[in-house]
DNA sequence: GCGGGTGGTTTCATATAATGAAACAAAATC
DNA sequence: GATTTTGTTTCATTATATGAAACCACCCGC
């Protein structure tokens, strides 16, 4: 039923590994590890030696714990200047946030779920949860249902399987085809909104970036309290957002096709 | 005389692969990862495979270039919350950057680089480099001279030597000699300074963060433009500097050790 | 449309590295 | 001080990575 990830060689494993201390959130202890792992006592200890010494991972001697180590954020941060379409969005989505004053989001879409690749000017007031890095479910973000409206058929029948549908607030949609119909609509609004669906006091106005080709490559939110702009509030930004989504699709496209 | 890797199995050689697609800073195509590569190119061939399979590498057909994949930037979120000192200097940082209104930066010492971990409120006026995973070099910035300041004799000894002394202004230090006497200073002082050292423009005043047990977890900077505070302009904010980073070594240490 | 170069992919026998049971060591815990 | 828990090392076996070479496909000039 799942993918069959057939752990391509040594390397596929200790990425496996080092995804299982990421899924702590904390500093783990070797037995931890070893408690969910596949993988017998030794197997484990060298793979976490060699994650350790590639630092990947970071050993504690005072506690013997490990944590997920510094060389990622070099590397994620070759990531983000190099693949993301951040630095490409950047000046415009900073513009579009001067202008409504409000925080903006660059999400990206990851196997279905939603990656956020850049926020600017989150008041300090209400922190929403997203920073660079973070993923959030795509079936109740302003961004996530941007960009499933608008993906290829195929991919959003994959996408669709991979959503959790875990009732985060009252407003959360609980099914497949209940977000279907809310779809259908993006569609032909061409923005989609989140209405308090992930984070209760939080909404947001949405649009999807296109590629020339019509690939959906990313989206922009405009998230605000409720007690600020309620969705229809936030629909005054519509032809702004709309815009700048417009400004970063064509300036993607013509760096991925430069002539 | 350098280090003597010994590429710790196929993990390791992986990972090499992976650091010399990031270090391009572009997306590369086969033959360009091939050419300073030393590994047959069936090896490299099935490692692109495997680390793109596993999302650690992006392939875009259109190009056939590979980037780095977005699973990396999951995985440095992970590590940002778990494994740096940011979550934990998040308040205090915060508190010293409205209190001063300049930019603050959180850093931290990785293989004799400086790792930048958190920024806040870099005006846009002037958009210092920094941004969380960044890296730039110890010797001649505010945050890498504090910390070499007050590391061990034997890391000083290592680290100093893995300083290019490049010559980025005209401020820059070009030799150990020159470093270590204004390290003398800084011991003294308790905060370092970077007189456009790095950035032509750019100043900051710099102070360590101190574990418990003395040894040096990170440091914070206030970075502003020559314009608005020359280096003694900056002086005045030497404790409200230093009582930050003295808070932030406090909490991570009881976090450290928790009872 | 034809030759030939460049850039990318697959094969396969061999060498190398990963594997994991079990023994061992070192702390904690009783 | 005995016992359990937790972490580390050994070593014969097995699986996996390796890389030379063959192969394929596409582009480019003609």
């Amino acid at each position: 039923m799942n993918k069959v990830v057939q752990s391509d060689g040594t390397v596929g494993k200790a990425l496996e590994v080092l995804d299982a201390v990421a899924s702590y959130g904390r500093p783990v202890r070797f037995s931890d590890v070893l408690a969910d792992s596949p993988y017998p006592k030794a197997t484990l200890y060298r793979f976490l030696q060699t994650l350790t010494n590639q630092k990947m991972l970071e050993y504690d001697d005072q506690t013997g714990t490990y944590s997920l180590g510094i060389r990622l954020m070099r590397l994620a941060h070759a990531a983000w200047r190099t693949a993301s379409l951040a630095p490409i969005a950047r000046p415009h989505i900073e513009a579009l946030a001067t202008q409504v004053g409000e925080a903006v989001h660059l999400a990206q879409l990851d196997d279905g779920q939603v990656l956020f690749v850049d926020k600017l000017r989150a008041t300090d007031r209400f922190e929403t949860l997203a920073q660079v890095g973070k993923v959030a479910p795509a079936y109740c973000t302003g961004v996530g249902k941007a960009m499933l409206a608008f993906v290829a058929p195929k991919r959003l029948q994959i996408a669709l399987q991979q959503q959790s549908y875990f009732q985060y607030t009252k407003a959360t949609h609980g099914s497949a085809d209940s977000l279907n119909r809310e779809l259908d609509q993006i569609r032909i609004d061409g923005v989609a909104f989140d209405r308090e669906e992930h984070e209760q006091g939080i909404n947001s106005i949405a649009a999807p970036i296109l590629s020339h080709s019509g690939r959906v490559i990313g989206a922009i939110s405009i998230a605000s309290a409720t007690n600020r702009f309620d969705a229809d509030g936030l629909l005054q930004f519509k032809d702004a957002l709309l815009e700048t989504a417009r400004n970063v699709g064509d300036e993607a496209t013509s760096w991925q096709f430069p002539s």
